[in-house]
DNA sequence: GCCCACTGTTGACGGGTTGTCAATAGAGCC
DNA sequence: GGCTCTATTGACAACCCGTCAACAGTGGGC
């Protein structure tokens, strides 16, 4: 009879899968609000599961936190190979066109990771982040055909790495303050980039 | 006698001072760790006090928190001075002189301000950080003679404040990071600031 | 010198949070 | 249908935070 039938209270999934789900719905909830603002308990129950499964999954809260950061900042691997023509000031603008769609479409954690900060700001968390500079830097100089330069190499590097937060206090006056467009932020971006490349770094190493 | 002699078990102290000294240790610990890796417990031990009286100085932990971020946003005072003369390149090259020459002199104070990092997500927090900005960028467009201009205002303000993103990571490369000499920092940033005024802001609304 | 009022300070309480772990119950397999 | 494996649960202990009534320094009035 359909009284006596009992539908399963829970079901059991794959660990991959419910680590997963338990991931999309902690990058939901930290997006929207800070750290100490969201409880595990919340993040248990809108993900539709037991708290101590969050920990059997993450170890901790913070465990949990860092391995959203940490798959925001590592995403999307655009080939190079499609912007690797046309001339550099082309180029340029390809690769941070690219840059700022990713940014919209991951607007809620994109603001959340360059946020995070506070004084006394979590070093797991900024060892995160400094890695993921190094990385942007790589594709950076990769894609507008400077990876293989030697003269005054760490010095480019370190400049583009400067550059990085004027590109996150940039996307900031776009998608918080809403002070610029999206259109003023790419003009801005390009037009520094290229200073840099082809005016500073150019000028201080007599390429 | 002496035995009799009852000292006080804890000493009565005016409000100014009492509060003062909870914010000095509290700048310690939240110097030394990030918000939620340090309990109102401990503040209360090392500060030598009970618990609750910190909840009746500053209300909550965060307000205390806030206060201490507030305290650190006091940037040293810039000397104003006149340097609007000359061509605008000598203008932007002596005003980033100043700068830097300030950094170097406050250096502990500096890094310690700037590693707060990105604003928060918190909108408190948020709100400190920005005001601080807003008093850099007026600093920063009165020394470059453009504090009367009207055209795409508030669009250079804010591009200037993505700028700043760019002048503290460029300081930290050359004060944490070592990457970066004096004369690169002042060389990186004249050029981008040079490019951003007449070149990016001055395209864009046709001056 | 003594007492008293003022108020800085304490400490226990209630509600909430986090990590652990033994017990439980889906679900595939024979 | 039963058995085993393990994903999942839920209660537990420890901790953390904000509140508040009670306590006790301390300076002023006499």
């Amino acid at each position: 009879m359909s009284s006596t039938e009992s539908a399963p209270r829970w079901r059991r999934l794959e660990p991959d899968e419910r680590r997963a789900q338990i991931l999309a719905c902690a990058r939901r909830l930290f997006g929207e609000r800070h750290y100490e603002a969201v409880s595990t308990t919340e993040l248990a129950r809108e993900s539709g599961v037991a708290r101590g499964l969050i920990n059997h999954y993450f170890g901790t809260k913070r465990e949990l936190y860092l391995e959203v950061v940490r798959e925001l900042m590592f995403i999307p691997e655009f080939t190079v190979e499609q912007l690797a023509h046309g001339t550099i000031e082309q180029r340029v603008a390809a690769s941070l066109d690219r840059f700022l769609a990713v940014i919209e479409r991951n607007r809620a954690m994109w603001l959340a990771t360059i946020s995070t900060g506070g004084y006394g700001r979590d070093p797991d968390v900024e060892q995160i982040m400094q890695e993921a500079d190094e990385i942007a830097v790589d594709r950076m100089l990769e894609t507008v055909g400077l990876n293989h330069i030697t003269a005054g190499r760490e010095e480019l590097r370190a400049m583009i790495r400067s550059y990085s937060g004027m590109a996150k206090a940039a996307t900031r006056e776009w998608l918080v303050r809403r002070s610029l467009t999206r259109e003023q932020v790419h003009t801005l971006l390009c037009g520094t980039l290229l200073t840099i490349i082809t005016g500073v770094h150019a000028d201080m190493f007599n390429q």
